[in-house]
RNA sequence: GGCCCGGUAGUUCAGCUGGUUAGAACGCUAGCCUGUCACGCUAGAGGUCGACGGUUCGAGUCCGUUCCGGGUCGCCA
């Protein structure tokens, strides 16, 4: 093995260019792939940058002609020489016309056989890939990924600065609060018996800065929460948080669509259009049966209540009788893709999530239709069903009926995207950012059998709803925006309560006593005895963000070293026992579970 | 916690209604090769078929249990 012993690296591989040749110039990266020609022989060398070719031929010394010979992959060599024109180029790769003729090679470390090849777009097993995350991390393709998080974070911070906000570095160790996702724990040495808690957000600090009059506060935050994974949720993950003073909702929103437009911009030269469109929480249940709604693809959901109400088909009148609805959608040119057994699964699909059953019409091509329920109507009836549908020949009607009219909405906004997938009809490169506001402000829990808050309980409830805050729960909306892209919660945020006496109020109706309220949120209510200026802000999820950016199906292409469905790393094998010494430490002792 | 999919060579996969010695590609090793760039050619090595148990004359294949991974529902103020 050689050492480096003074030697500099004066340029990365994948920088190098024509206008290089000629040049003397030091590299050092790893073996892409060694090509032994018998007389001649090329190294790819690969660094951050890119790959440069290393040619080693007759005019090499025998050393480094030898030393060439026993590269192999992953090897990490600094290569000395000159940037010569290629007799033969390749069109393939930015340093394709040009290669360098090494004069001094060192060998810095060998490899041994590396357990999957070093290539972008890999077909490994995400398994073996995170045991060798280090080996993983070098493909091209997430070397790119976490290159650009690293800019966007960077483009995130100049943003927020140039604005007047102030980073500041919350704890990370705090007080558990049982509102929400489980915590982890973090048990204490000093105060045995205690745990801290990891934050889920740092939300109370960061209006406790409000507070504080620091009028402007953002945080590239982690978070945590001990919950299950999904390919688009991690346990610990990171959030772009932020807080304003003095400011009313469509403040907030106007920084945030500042800031998105700045970071497309200048992260991918994208315009995003602004202002993004601003949907009440009624509109997108309504038109999309969700909160966060896809609007790259139409389909939105209509309703058939009024038409099949005094319909002889009871699987459509008893929910309306029962208080429900029953309402549709119209998945256009599908009748070929979606087949009877198609059909099929998609009534399996949203009987999984609540629906009691799909009913169907298929349009044919000929101007004919099947359903599976116009026997049970009239032909005025269905003529009518189909008006409201929008449908013509070769679209699929799907309709959906219950006494609860959110399981109606939420059945088939699922049913909805689900389709979208079936029928390959969401457009890959659009970015479609909207709002979702007036959000309810409490949320019936049914298993609990009351209202909780369905942001936070410091969340403020809209101006007009403060005279019937007590006398009708359901109609109070909050000061709580979303914002959505392509489908997916992208962030969320609220003005936030600063009048000690409605915070009063509002946990009341939420059922905490004064006991409970003072105990759980006291360092925050008596915070704001002592003059809360109006504030409000947002925590924009970072990864999901990035992911959305660059187009990848998983988090954990973003994230460097991320945890896999089990919460677990494959790497480290954490999480892992400890030894009897530090849980005795801790006070802690193990029962059998 | 529920449901669905998967686990066979270093890697990615094939392996039919159970039937001789479990295959391919890439990778790896060695030799040859003066312009390759997914170099080419020749030869070779490499497998407790995730684990345990069962059925059977016989199990990679069937059954049960379990472990691991992926997706999803619950959950995620």
């Amino acid at each position: 093995m050689d050492i480096m012993a003074g030697t500099k690296r004066t340029h990365y591989c994948g920088q190098l260019r024509t206008e290089d040749i000629g040049k003397t110039v030091t590299v050092a990266g790893w073996v892409q792939r060694q090509r032994d020609l018998g007389a001649l022989i090329f190294i790819d060398l690969r660094d951050r940058e890119g790959i440069i070719q290393l040619a080693f031929g007759e005019n090499s010394p025998k050393d480094i002609f030898d030393k060439a010979f026993t590269a192999r992959s992953e090897f990490v060599l600094m290569a000395t020489g000159i940037v010569r024109e290629r007799s033969a180029k390749n069109k393939d790769i930015p340093t394709g016309d040009i290669e360098i003729e090494v004069t001094e090679l060192k060998v810095l470390a060998k490899s041994e056989t590396p357990p999957f090849e070093i290539v972008e777009n890999s077909h490994t097993s995400e398994l073996m890939r995170l045991k060798h995350r280090y080996l993983d991390l070098r493909r091209p393709d997430l070397q790119r990924n976490i290159l650009m998080r690293h800019k966007i974070s960077k483009i995130t911070r100049d943003y927020f600065d140039e604005n007047g906000f102030v980073e500041i570095e919350t704890p990370i160790l705090i007080r558990s609060t049982p509102e929400g996702a489980r915590d982890f724990l973090v048990p204490s040495r000093v105060h045995k018996g205690s745990f801290y808690a990891l934050p889920q957000s740092p939300q109370l600090y960061k209006q406790l800065s409000m507070v504080a009059g620091f009028d402007r506060y953002m945080q590239i935050a982690r978070c945590f929460r001990d919950e299950d994974l999904r390919a688009d949720r991690q346990p610990e993950f990171t959030q772009i948080d932020l807080e304003m003073s003095f400011v009313e909702m469509d403040d907030v929103l106007a920084m945030v669509e500042g800031y998105i437009h700045r970071l497309f911009k200048d992260a991918l030269a994208l315009d995003v259009s602004m202002p993004f469109p601003r949907l009440t929480y009624h509109e997108v249940m309504e038109r999309y049966g969700t909160d966060k709604p896809d609007t790259r693809y139409a389909m939105e959901l209509f309703d058939l209540s009024e038409i099949v109400k005094t319909c002889g088909f009871g699987v459509f009148t008893g929910p309306i009788e029962g208080g429900g609805s029953v309402r549709g959608i119209t998945a256009k040119n599908a009748v070929t893709t979606l087949t009877r057994k198609e059909i099929d699964k998609l009534t399996e699909f949203v009987k999984g999530i609540g629906a009691k059953g799909l009913a169907w019409i298929r349009m044919n091509e000929d101007g004919t239709n099947t359903s599976s329920f116009a026997k049970f109507m009239t032909d005025d009836e269905m003529q009518a069903i189909l008006a409201a549908a929008g449908a013509e020949a070769g679209d699929v009607v799907f309709i959906i009926g219950d006494t609860n009219n959110n399981h109606v909405l939420s059945a088939l906004g699922a049913l909805r995207a689900s389709v979208a997938k079936r029928l390959d009809i969401i457009p890959k490169t659009a970015y479609n950012f909207l709002w979702v506001v007036q959000f309810p402000f409490f949320d019936w829990d049914e298993e609990e059998n009351q209202f909780v808050a369905m942001h936070h309980p410091f969340t403020a409830p809209m101006d007009e709803c403060l005279e019937y805050l007590e006398a009708d729960k359901a109609k109070v909306r909050a000061k709580a925006y979303d914002l959505v892209l392509n489908g997916i919660e992208l962030s969320s945020g609220s003005i936030r309560i600063t009048d000690p006496e409605l915070q009063k109020r509002m946990f009341a109706l939420l059922g905490f006593s004064d006991e409970d309220a003072q105990s759980k949120f006291g360092y925050l209510t008596d915070a704001f005895k002592y003059g809360a200026p109006p504030h409000g802000g947002m925590g924009i999820g970072l990864d999901r963000l990035i992911m959305q950016m660059l187009g990848c199906e998983s988090l954990r292409d973003v994230v460097a070293f991320p945890k896999v469905q089990n919460a677990s790393e494959p790497m480290t094998e954490c999480p892992a026992g400890v030894d009897e010494v530090q849980l005795k430490d801790l006070g802690l002792q193990l029962i059998d579970i």
